[in-house]
DNA sequence: TTGAAAGCGCTACCAA
DNA sequence: TTGGTAGCGCTTTCAA
């Protein structure tokens, strides 16, 4: 209807028009380029704020510099970890200039329209911590330069990959656990097929392998409260001489639904059973749960993410990497100590 | 170092070279303009998928167009329920081709160059969710003429606004626990000067008053867990005839804090004192809490704000609107039932 | 039905 | 130190 008189905004050209100079020169002044005298730039400056202007990125892109955009896909948010890795991920990118694109944040794998999207906006990089079949994705970033790191995650063909030592932080907790003279270890395992779950399992299995024990116990878990609590109502439901003495939740989610089943059905944690899991978002630490876990670092894994993704967008041609970092070990009531 | 050989990406010009025929005629017979012939739009196609062509939309949104882009302004994630918004905001967002470029998501007010980047990216769109000082953000959209719609948040000066009906819902809760025979109630109050807070514990004292009560106790609470669990521990710590019976975390999460740190102090819940809340996130149905709250429906709300959204995007001048939303009250375990 | 040309806002290059 | 010009990739007149 309307024809919306949207207000104008201000461009290169208004401005030089305005000030009585070149667009090259109103270009160079607002960038500080050192060769335009300060007069000048001052003049420009002042123009500029009187008008409101803000550049065009868009523009500024399309001429061959960086979009300053990163593309962030992520997966389901029903395992709280990836909502404190998106905070953390927004903060150090504005950190240094660059803003998100975020895509997907739901379960199920990335379709290829949204992949494309990350193209179309010409993403300077791009962060992929989705669990379903991210590969996709990242071949499509990789066949058309776009740089891809993967966070919590291991790049199966393509890209670079940041994550915690899975296997390592399995091992640490079957440690904790065995010393505690547990012998009937269970595990809650993730999404099939997910690097993540799959050596976390691998790390704690392999260390009670290790000490002569029988392979724990598998149940299916999967990705959010839902599925830990239903692994849970099924360790209830063992006959007793069955039933193990310690559980590992692949997630720190997966433990917490685990463990809301366990103390439903009337088994005390950790006086009946033990319970840890791995991430160490937030609600792990809170009263009910007091969750033995392996916390990620996640401030430095999404450091070094940008690191790496920022030195490829640099130009460089650089191999692939992988870059394992280190969890910490944080023992809560959730476990029985030894 | 190594002048870094990117996949030279394919054009609407480099494909209408290859074709042998105008650029102008690749884009119209991308775009599947009625006029482009058959087999002329088919062969294009071919070529298109071949050479992997990806439309650069920021070379099309220079042109006049939109940018498919909305601005997800978020808070801090220390309440799952933000989260949960996000989630809902990109599968819906996606649903009408549209992207998110997601910003501040951290606690604080938002800065500037954060507000800026909403200008600089060209986003058709803003939702803002932020608690902090959002009017900022919200009045620079305004003067540029991008529409803004705040989502569980009212708009003080500028743009439309989503959001629960918080009073009733404050006065459903209170309803309650006025039926379930409650007479000494308090409040657990969010950041202050945040509407949410202010109206839903304006709601829920006014249902008191009325009933010839005194008003409620107050107690600070905040954004996440922590401030609920020290509200918690700060009524726990009151001498018994001023304990109230029943409190009302003005968020679940704030809730489900003060209730951790009320039984930690020994009381039960509901035995001793009922604890509701209000926005019906995920964790809050998980058995320790089991709480008793208003849900906000989140998906109707989410649609409704992009609908708000859409609608002044398209360039019609509307009058700024404001859709408030009813929530459903779900009753649970952490209240006594009437 | 197709083509040629202009221009969106910006920066880079070459001159002056 | 500044100006002019060209061009990024795309769409949109206006002609043919």
């Amino acid at each position: 209807m309307d024809d919306a008189p949207l207000p104008i905004r201000a461009t290169v050209a208004s401005l030089a028009r305005r000030a009585g100079v070149a667009a090259s020169t109103v270009s160079r002044a607002l960038r500080d380029d050192p060769r335009i005298s300060p007069q000048v730039r001052a003049r420009i400056a002042t123009l500029a704020a009187e008008a409101g202007y803000t550049p065009n990125v868009l523009a500024r892109t399309l001429v061959g510099g960086r979009s300053g955009l990163i593309g962030l896909v992520l997966g389901s948010i029903e395992n709280p970890f990836y909502a404190e890795l998106m905070q953390q991920t927004v903060s150090q990118a504005a950190a240094h200039g660059l803003r998100l694109l975020l895509l997907h944040a739901g379960p199920g794998p990335i379709e290829d329209a949204t992949a494309e999207a990350l193209l179309q906006y010409r993403v300077d990089g791009c962060l992929i911590t989705s669990a379903g079949l991210s590969s996709r994705a990242a071949a499509i970033c990789a066949d058309n330069g776009v740089p891809v790191v993967m966070v919590n995650r291991v790049a199966r063909l393509h890209g670079s990959a940041v994550s915690c030592n899975n296997l390592a932080a399995g091992e640490a907790l079957a440690e904790l656990l065995l010393a505690a003279g547990h012998r009937r270890p269970a595990i809650v395992s993730g999404n099939a097929g997910t690097s993540t779950s799959t050596e976390r399992a691998e790390g704690f299995a392999r260390r009670f392998l290790a000490a002569g024990l029988p392979a724990p116990a598998r149940f299916e878990g999967g990705t959010g409260h839902a599925a830990g609590y239903a692994a849970g109502q099924a360790i209830a439901a063992l006959p007793a001489p069955q039933q193990p003495d310690a559980v590992f939740g692949v997630s720190d989610i997966l433990a917490m639904g685990a463990m809301d089943a366990l103390r439903e059905a009337g088994l005390r944690v950790p006086g009946d059973v033990s319970v840890v899991g791995m991430d160490g978002i937030a609600a792990g630490a809170h009263a009910p749960y007091r969750l033995t876990t392996v916390a990620q670092p996640l401030e430095a894994m999404v450091a070094r993410g940008l690191d790496l993704l920022l030195a490829r967008i640099g130009g460089a041609r650089l191999p692939d990497e992988v870059v394992l970092l280190r969890g910490a070990l944080i023992r809560r009531a959730s476990a029985r100590l030894p």
